[in-house]
DNA sequence: CCATCAGAGTCCACAAAAAGGACTCAGGAC
DNA sequence: GTCCTGAGTCCTTTTTGTGGACTCTGATGG
């Protein structure tokens, strides 16, 4: 973001800043894991257990947490005359993390992966290559080179007014 | 990915995985807040230190990892008749993380913000605000819907054969 | 009606990692 | 020589993770 002009702290405190307010949701080893799983359409307890080899009370843990973010849903299924059980699939907020989690795999493709993609996106209707890139307002894509960072410094007074209008907002 | 069949195990092993590579290297609370910081420009031992409130152990430990990994370099640095010191400024294939931390920092604006975002990108050129998307081959942005996600079985196996090619590669 | 099975957990003992604070070490400046 | 600052290390306490056994529930089957 800056070049040679010495940054002391960050611009954006910790408490304001909507990426390390996501780290608190999904920021952790297991968590991320696990949603890797759900996005490959994981949804039962003991196949998360299964897929990622992680303690049973670990995972008990993170999927409450990830039910009271509001990132995944426990919801009763049945099968075929079995008795009812439970799953948890994503909910809308989950399935966005789609796009972070396949720039994060763009990363890991480049700089991890000997140059083999096990996983990669195409275009239902073109076949074509679908990759994360950085977008204008016309959706066309920008090089990072021309891109700059803006930090509005109101963003916290904001923040509070929105959270209680009554006082002026 | 899948909206009703029943997946029982995600279709690439963690091993190959670029994602939970990924995560082997990043995914982890304090690395991802370093790494934010790090983003934002800070360099130094004490200003992470501050900035994160982090545990200079925890901090210590991390920032090796990070050198080790490739994403940060350590190297000495000199101010204005000040004895030389050490910072940490991240490499490309740190710098490289932008993509997937703005990605997420969307996410989080979206879903965690009550509609405030300290953090904004914009074009140097146009001015226009940025953010992160699919896109096609061509650089235009593409709906998620119109997206299909593609596995290659072989991917295993083409990854053993490139890391050593004597064997037919 | 009793035993069995599978999914979805909980409980407990042990190990590893994080937190917090004091301490060290190096090299200029005073 | 003494002070100061940046960049760590060391040590103790607390928290979290690990791994395995155990529980609970409701269908199935003999």
């Amino acid at each position: 973001m800056k070049d040679d002009t010495p940054v002391r702290r960050s611009p954006v405190s910790l408490a304001d800043c909507n990426l390390s307010r996501s780290f608190e949701l999904v920021g952790d080893r297991w968590t991320l894991l696990i949603l890797r799983s759900a996005l490959y359409g994981v949804r039962r307890f003991d196949d998360f257990q299964a897929d990622l080899d992680i303690p049973r009370t670990v995972l008990s843990n993170r999927l409450a947490g990830l039910v009271e973010s509001g990132i995944m849903e426990k919801r009763a299924y049945r099968e075929e005359g079995q008795r009812s059980r439970v799953e948890y699939p994503l909910t809308d907020m989950g399935r966005a993390l789609m796009l972070p989690f396949m720039a994060m795999t763009q990363w890991g493709d480049k700089f991890l992966s000997d140059g083999v993609m096990p996983l990669t996106l195409r275009s239902r209707k073109t076949g074509e290559r679908i990759s994360v890139a950085y977008t204008d307002e016309q959706g066309r894509a920008v090089s990072f080179a021309d891109i700059e960072a803006v930090i509005d410094p109101d963003a916290r007074k904001r923040a509070a007014r929105k959270r209680k209008p009554a006082k002026g907002g």
